[in-house]
DNA sequence: CGGACAAGCTGA
DNA sequence: CAGCTTGTCCGG
């Protein structure tokens, strides 16, 4: 006699709770069979409170032996597709995160009950992974309209307002675009592109064809809190599995894809889309000049819109006495002292004292490294013209003065056309203690370009330092940004910096235990200031040794993979 | 995450 | 030893 008792459908159930990332089986009841799918998105009874959760895998038996299931207690709705089920586990391993976090970012805002009718699409032309290096001035459109025409098409850019403008684009050119994460459903219904910033390498799209991500090299694509994912790097993933070509495009690549195939333009062509730099070498200037050379000044006067920028906010970040030439310190802690509204401030207890030297008492200091709001006042004696400041707090809208300075938030907020952009210091870019600090200079100079366009449109781009030669300098000069590699190569690869090897930094409360644990596989290092630099020979070994060690339970524990900053 | 339960600390 | 805090475990 058969048996009449028909096996039950089962499912595992990842909760939508950020501290568990384990999976629980539920009896999917025969009524809601048709909906639920691997991603659908569910509600649970989990230790007697109900909470989301996402379907993450169906079968017709259970891990959880012969204890009887409790049944899924709602559909809520469509969720991530199966691939996005599988590339989250992947993203999980890669940056030492949990499911929970990634399938969040790949669901829908809200619940999305049902999904509009799908478009046909082409089959998608198989391909690997390639780089573009698109000088700063020139416009991608035509390579993302040209692929997009071709099928869905993933397209990323850094920030959420050039993916709106990029969509607005496309649609005008008739092509059928879902802007992620907003128009979800239509995505997940297939047929169409969508375009987004790093959240929509999480988008849904069936029948992926390609992916483009925009200007690569944009820091924006790393999620700052932890797990500290990528988006360009997901998205390459994605294509990666899907077997379709992933474009990334970039003025100045970063160096991680050095050995990726690399369409470059003409050397006509890329220089075309370069600004004309200036280089100002202050070498041999009066020192008395301070940030401002005569080449600034004249530029300054000569009328034309000009952005300046300093990476130091406040008035003054080292002073002396103008009298006994001590550095002015801190009595309590002996660090240096900015100046302030209030007075002097010790940079690293905040204790606030007079403006007066603590070695002669002379109320006479001099400004040794002047900060944004000291040199917008100079610079408006100086040019005789308004001087506006902008610096990532201003809150106002840009004013209309003919020069601004800021801190590199002016880059960012000051709108393209400029005629001038002007590094006052860019030395300080060129040194900064970062292991980046190379690839970011160059990033800072594209950002410039952008505002100031190409060199047919007479749009300049004033460096200000001792470092002339320095590679990056003459990569700006001569419209070549490779030519940062071969020193960079080398030093990375002395001091074993990505990508010679893979990083994480590991820190708090539950580190130190988490730190021990880890296998002979990779070396940590520290505590320095609380956090260890775990360090492994490549990406694989790092992340196997990440996953393979137990997180201490209680006490909390950031693990960031691939660190932008150390 | 949040509830359950166990192991430690305080107080009369 | 009750009553409470603190820590560890676990959920289907």
């Amino acid at each position: 006699m058969a048996d009449l008792k028909r096996t039950a459908l089962i499912a595992q159930v990842l909760p939508d709770i950020r501290a568990i990332d384990k999976v629980f089986d539920y009896v999917v009841p025969e009524s809601m069979a048709p909906e639920v799918r691997v991603g659908t998105m569910v509600r649970i009874r989990l230790a007697g409170r109900r909470v989301g959760g996402w379907v993450v895998g169906l079968s017709d038996t259970s891990a959880a032996g012969e204890r009887k299931l409790e049944p899924i207690a709602k559909v809520t709705g469509w969720g991530p597709p199966a691939d996005l089920i599988d590339l989250a586990g992947w993203a999980a391993w890669r940056w030492a995160g949990r499911r929970s976090t990634f399938l969040a970012t790949a669901s829908p805002p809200g619940a999305v009950r049902g999904l509009p009718p799908g478009r046909p699409s082409p089959a998608p032309q198989p391909g690997g992974l390639s780089v573009v290096r698109m000088p700063p001035a020139t416009d991608p459109y035509d390579l993302v309209a040209e692929t997009a025409g071709r099928g869905p098409t993933l397209v990323l850019a850094p920030s959420a307002d050039q993916a709106v403008r990029l969509a607005v684009r496309l649609r005008g050119d008739g092509q059928a675009v879902a802007l992620a994460s907003r128009d979800w459903a239509r995505a997940a219904a297939g047929g169409v592109t969508v375009v987004g910033s790093r959240a929509a390498a999480w988008a849904p799209l069936p029948d992926l064809s390609a992916v483009v991500a925009l200007d690569v090299h944009d820091e924006a694509y790393t999620e700052e809190r932890t797990p500290s994912w990528n988006g360009w790097r997901v998205a390459a993933e994605r294509a990666r599995r899907a077997g379709v070509p992933c474009l990334l495009t970039s003025p100045c690549p970063p160096i991680e894809l050095q050995d990726v195939e690399t369409v470059a333009l003409s050397r006509t062509e890329e220089r075309a889309g370069w600004p004309v730099v200036d280089v100002v070498d202050r070498r041999r200037d009066d020192p008395r000049t301070g940030l401002y050379s005569e080449r600034l000044v004249q530029r300054l006067r000569s009328g034309g819109r000009t952005v300046c920028v300093l990476n130091r906010k406040g008035r003054a970040k080292l002073l002396a006495c103008a009298a006994c030439g001590a550095l002015a310190r801190c009595e309590r802690c002996g660090a240096a002292v900015e100046q302030t509204e209030e007075g002097l401030r010790c940079r690293q207890c905040l204790l606030v004292r007079p403006v007066l030297c603590a070695a002669c008492g002379s109320q006479k200091l001099k400004t040794l490294r002047a900060g944004v709001t000291r040199v917008r006042e100079e610079l408006e004696a100086l040019a005789g013209v308004p001087v506006a400041e902008i610096t990532g707090d201003t809150k106002e809208p840009v004013p209309e003065a003919p020069v601004v300075v800021g801190t590199e938030a002016v880059l960012h907020r000051v709108p393209a056309p400029v005629d001038t952009v002007a590094f006052l210091d860019f030395d300080q870019e060129l040194l900064a203690p970062r292991f980046r600090a190379t690839e970011q200079a160059l990033a800072l100079i594209v950002r410039a370009a952008r505002l100031v366009g190409g060199r047919s449109g007479g749009g300049r781009v004033l460096i200000q330092t001792r470092l002339p030669k320095h590679e990056v300098v003459e990569a700006a000069l001569h419209a070549d940004p490779a030519r940062i590699w071969p020193v960079e190569r080398e030093r990375r690869a002395a001091l074993r910096f990505p990508p010679y090897a893979a990083l994480a930094v590991v820190s708090g409360d539950a580190a130190p235990a988490f730190v021990a644990a880890l296998p002979g596989t990779v070396d940590a290092l520290g505590p320095d200031d609380g956090r260890w630099l775990v360090r492994a020979p490549s990406t694989k070994p790092l992340c196997d040794a990440l996953a393979a060690t137990p997180r201490p339970s209680g006490g909390r524990l950031r693990i960031e993979v691939d660190p932008v900053r150390l």
